[in-house]
DNA sequence: TAAAAATACTCCATAGGTATTTTAT
DNA sequence: ATAAAATACCTATGGAGTATTTTTA
């Protein structure tokens, strides 16, 4: 229905496919590794599909988180250009 | 800092733009006009720059609101190509 | 004066924290 | 036995509602 998600969310992800781990993504975001552990499964469960392995210690991303992967970026990168251009615009 | 935006209010902000009137664009999100002007003005705080100009009733987007429709519509489409593609692959 | 937007509150959902448990090396 | 993820629980922020006030055509 909606075709919205949620950009916090994304950050989570695209942070811990790049680092390959809950701890280490939560302290690049200045959060907590439960905080990682709520946002991924939410976005898991807003998606209907698992988005990593957990295998052990690894995590890695499925098929549908290499998916993901390419549209995260990209959104991430078009709010960046969004800030950027209105920074630069006002005054 | 962050680089983030809130998709809940970007997609508040280009239905605005396209309708011109709150109220329109709370019947076409199913919100309230209380939602709308909430979110529009949050967004509007978020980025320090005014997106609308209210002449009376009449509500037009401003320099800065028309340079961020573009940036909007291609990330709200981004998320919807994400879920299409999501959707068609899980089962 | 009759519409539409802004605002004052209220409520509730959820993002995020701490503390703990589970799991795998 | 230890390090990392999951989970239980709690709190606070803010998204969204109703009711009201302000505004302007």
């Amino acid at each position: 229905m909606t075709p919205l998600l949620d950009s916090r969310k994304l950050l989570a992800f695209t942070t811990l496919a790049r680092v390959g781990s809950f701890t280490v993504a939560a302290q690049e975001l200045h959060l907590t590794q439960s905080a990682i552990s709520h946002a991924i499964k939410a976005l898991e469960q807003d998606l209907a599909c698992r988005l990593f392995d957990r295998l052990g210690r690894r995590v890695t991303l499925t098929q549908a988180g290499k998916n993901l992967l390419d549209h995260a970026h990209k959104i991430i990168a078009e709010m960046q250009r969004a800030r950027d251009s209105l920074a630069s615009w006002s005054k």
